[in-house]
DNA sequence: CGCGAAATTGAGGATACTCAACATCCGTGG
DNA sequence: CCACGGATGTTGAGTATCCTCAATTTCGCG
């Protein structure tokens, strides 16, 4: 799907922007954010969209007492802060190193008249989502633990590509904002399926290996 | 929010187009469904996409052993079953009997070229849906039943405005498949609501009066 | 090597589910 | 107009899943 907005002449500068400093185009520009760190809160006006060149992203909504529903999580390629009107309506934080292109929410609403192909590939971004937001909401809603985590973990791997080893960048209280669950049952639906011979936790903790992807997708419900 | 899509030159027969039969115009043809008739399913191909003249349509998707999720109710003025590539990626039922409006889903790529009013109503619209279905996740994840029910209410008086009553056109068995609750859960939230003097429950069942909203806000979390 | 953070494991409990009985509603037909 | 019957909704009892609280282990990093 993204495929198109990296191949799109509307970004020019994206894919070659350097990563290390904050740099200028036309349209975008880069910027490095650390580990935690925010790049717009919930509310905030919507003064700029972005794109993940590198690291990963998570969105969130919370609730008075604190409760949290992490919506996505945005890898390198995704668009996310995308808004017509106004305000943000969920927090982005950095996981780790992230650099992102930011651009500016305005040229939205100009795009649509003189840069459609820059307004196409929005809403084929925002479709995008949409698609993604429905899928979640058929897990959150009907699936079981340990089927949440099995879709989580094939989720991830056909995003992020690298063989059967699965990078999880994230922490477990993240996959568990995620998943709508706690990381006390993250953690026990890992185990079981790692007892299952399905997969294979590494020390390291940081990663997953498929050992039996369709036992995974049997799984997934 | 979709006042604009009301008011745009764009969907110029929409709202004065006849309810009771088939009719056409250069941009849309309207057509009538029947309780709990189809107006598309799951993968099927997207030639239409579609806004609501009058009635409630129900938008779900199914796990292999039935288990289902609703994302959304659309009510009159709302627009759903836009994609840009393909498939349909749910199913699409009348609830109860409804008046539709469809749209050659082949405008949404032209439009972006050569009639950027529609492209932007367009954008508007997904990134409506995208706004609620983002809502709806911390929903899902992170409320418990009561609080889910009190949501669903509230969520529904405000886009029905008909005062302090207002009417529940779906079943339980829908409201559960949205809200991921069973419909026992949904009945005893809402008898639990009608004890503590928040609602009443006409004899009906079919309608729900909101007694006391700010202990209800005060409920939703 | 040792400390703090993160993850795992365990025991017990709460919320929501399942299964079941009963009530109510509503359309149908006598 | 009322009685019947199926569908829908409510209520109850018991249970399963997942949560909470707590202890322990492991990891990452000085």
């Amino acid at each position: 799907m993204l495929a198109t907005l990296d191949a799109s002449p509307v970004f020019p500068r994206a894919s070659a922007t350097r990563n290390d400093a904050a740099t200028r185009s036309p349209l975008g520009s880069t910027r490095a954010y650390r580990k935690d760190e925010e790049i717009f809160a919930e509310g905030d006006d919507a003064e700029y969209f972005y794109r993940v060149l590198s690291g990963v992203v998570r969105t969130y909504k919370l609730l008075s007492d604190g409760r949290r529903q992490i919506d996505a999580f945005h890898l390198p390629g995704d668009i996310f802060g995308a808004e017509t009107h106004g305000a943000h309506r969920f927090t982005a934080e950095a996981i780790g190193d992230v650099s992102l292109v930011g651009y500016r929410s305005r040229s939205i609403e100009t795009a649509t008249l003189d840069n459609p192909a820059l307004a196409r590939d929005i809403l084929a971004a925002t479709m995008v989502s949409l698609a993604r937001a429905q899928e979640h909401m058929l897990l959150l809603g009907r699936k079981s633990a340990s089927e949440k985590v099995a879709t989580f973990l094939l989720g991830l791997a056909e995003r992020m590509t690298s063989g059967g080893i699965v990078d999880l960048p994230m922490a477990r209280i993240d996959i568990a904002d995620h998943l709508g669950l706690t990381i006390e049952t993250v953690s026990r639906s890992l185990t079981q399926l790692e007892r299952r011979g399905v997969i294979s936790l590494p020390a390291n903790r940081r990663g997953v290996v498929l050992k039996d992807r369709d036992a995974l997708k049997r799984l997934r419900a």
